[in-house]
DNA sequence: TTGTATGCGTTATCAG
DNA sequence: CTGATAACGCATACAA
């Protein structure tokens, strides 16, 4: 007894950090009451008097408590953290969903962990296994271009999946995205109907199971009916940077006078395209017309404003942490598949507003 | 002993996701070796024969065990996460540091969650505090303005911080970031020696302990050792986002001429004032020449290409990431406090390259 | 190279 | 509201 007594004075009056570490027990000692009623004050329960909350709370705080959260997971099977796993947050269209995200279920009292997977089925396996190790109470995932759906759909078993942005041939689980084809439509018809382009092409990645995919089919499906001509040189696929759209398009442009009207994948690849346009000498926006994907914020102000379909990042961000909210509180009773409305903010870059030349 | 064979057989035929999860036990039966066993190979642990370590990764398999790192960290007191607290996630800046960051410490076997404070205060907290309840590695920090520096010490007893971009008044703390007061004089200098620019102005958020602060003030110094004038109307605190910048710019641009050159605290806040200067029938790109900071991708792109101060952000991530990875190892027996070097990429938007006009 | 025993800090249960 | 007691699944000596 005396020993036990001498050890817990040994660390509580010299070394810095003491060996052992303080522990709910400390704290219930120092505040005088037991340990279930601390845990009750760490867990925010109401089963607790305020008066009692707060003497724990004030020892707590005064012993340096750190609560445990990795010994309460361990015992509740729960951990209170949702992934965000998308493919590239140098794109800001991720980076504002991201920040919905976060916020939205921040409130809700989950913490919200993103992580990057550059499009590579590694990194995104490694995300999703890590995730699982770590008892994540749910996941939104943009899946890399060839990821494997039967391991979606088992992951899916062990934690709530949402889709995001990029649906999967998997009906069991759930996808929040836009109208992407209609997107891809409108701005064909746009093009076609305000400005009269015959001849049409789009720029930028149309990888199968990806959003661009969709964009394009609804774009050439248009542009078929309406009796246009579509111009595969400008397929440029795997493009994603506004860079690597600069130096694409610009190769092309050395064989090949510009269609009339052109749709972008995203205002990322748009920016690229306007920029060698104006570069290789095609001044006028009439020599041709773009159409930018995703509406970022910088869209509206770059030279020329950029006319672009734009998706609502804040509702996707927002409907995605819903859906998966539901799912972990077991209230889906199906998988959930949203498609959000796309628009079209017209501006400058197809001819619409004010600007005739595009530098 | 019959019974407990039988709940054994029971959870294996029929449920589809059997009550009781399987543990290293099962794994360990399944494979024929000890629970011991199973530990060292999902460990990594090189003690462990080939011929076993297969053996048993096929029967983790067969079975569907998961993992479990909650009991595992709770186990060694240590999780494998490093926290990376950035101040908005929006600015594509962020976004590339992220990537960087995330590939470089995933390599080394860290897993990296990604935290947007948007220069909130509660969230920063919230977030260091969720951190050290996960018993996170390490952390690297854009702290906020107005932190508690007090508390930031605190959590560096814990857990080791790295404070990224911006400096805090706290020696014991490590810090990277870039050469902001220099960065400020190189772009002064420049509009002054090269553009011969007599009227200057700063337009950004400039709160104390930012980057911002450090930029202007080699801005301000540098402006005064020449004998320019410093027209502290441009003073746009506050301002992040491009489109607040292009609001306030164009405000102030009802009232008073333009200075002969300005330097943005980032690129997203020139690209506003650009185009704000332009809508206002500013455009001659002598009627006043910009500079912004950061470099990101889409700069060189837009129209004007933009004249910036470059940090490479490749650099600062990995540096960063190295230097936690070092205090959690150990091996660091004072903070490290690395600035990197800022360097002008001349662009058009301060009047060098080809362009004349702004639009 | 493998097996055995012990404890990590918390939550859940249940009777007071 | 409190107090006692049993898991939770894993890592790590230590022994073999």
């Amino acid at each position: 007894m005396s020993s036990e007594a001498q050890q817990h004075e040994a660390h509580d009056s010299l070394g810095r950090r003491p060996a052992r570490p303080v522990r709910m027990l400390d704290v219930a000692r120092a505040a005088d009451v037991s340990r279930a009623t601390v845990s009750l004050v760490m867990t925010n329960s109401p089963l607790v008097a305020d008066h009692t909350r707060e003497k724990v709370l004030k020892a707590a705080q005064e012993l340096g408590y750190v609560y445990n959260r990795n010994a309460a997971s361990f015992r509740t099977q729960r951990s209170y953290i949702i992934g965000l796993v998308v493919s590239d947050l140098r794109n800001p269209f991720f980076g504002e969903i991201a920040a919905t995200v976060q916020q939205f279920l921040s409130e809700q009292g989950y913490f919200v962990v993103v992580v990057n997977t550059l499009d590579n089925l590694e990194q995104q396996e490694h995300a999703l296994t890590r995730l699982l190790e770590s008892r994540a109470d749910g996941v939104l995932l943009v899946p890399c271009p060839g990821s494997d759906v039967a391991r979606i759909r088992e992951v899916n078993e062990l934690m709530p999946v949402v889709l995001l942005t990029r649906e999967l041939d998997a009906p069991e689980v759930s996808y929040v995205g836009s109208m992407d084809y209609d997107g891809g439509a409108a701005a064909a018809r746009h093009l076609i109907e305000v400005h009269e382009c015959r001849r049409l092409g789009f720029f930028g990645n149309t990888a199968p199971g990806s959003a661009g995919e969709k964009r394009f089919n609804g774009f050439r499906d248009t542009v078929e009916a309406a009796g246009g001509t579509l111009e595969p040189i400008w397929q440029g696929n795997h493009i994603e940077l506004t860079s690597q759209s600069y130096r694409a398009f610009r190769t092309l442009l050395e064989t090949s006078a510009p269609p009339e009207g052109l749709v972008c994948n995203s205002d990322n690849v748009a920016y690229g395209a306007l920029r060698a346009l104006r570069d290789s000498g095609f001044m006028q926006i009439s020599d041709c017309r773009v159409i930018g994907f995703d509406d970022v914020e910088q869209s509206a102000l770059w030279s020329p404003s950029l006319t672009s379909v734009s998706v609502s990042r804040a509702d996707l961000g927002v409907s995605a942490a819903q859906t998966v909210l539901a799912a972990i509180r077991g209230e889906l009773k199906q998988p959930v598949v949203l498609r959000h409305q796309s628009q079209l903010q017209v501006r400058e870059s197809c001819g619409c507003a004010m600007a005739g030349e595009i530098a």
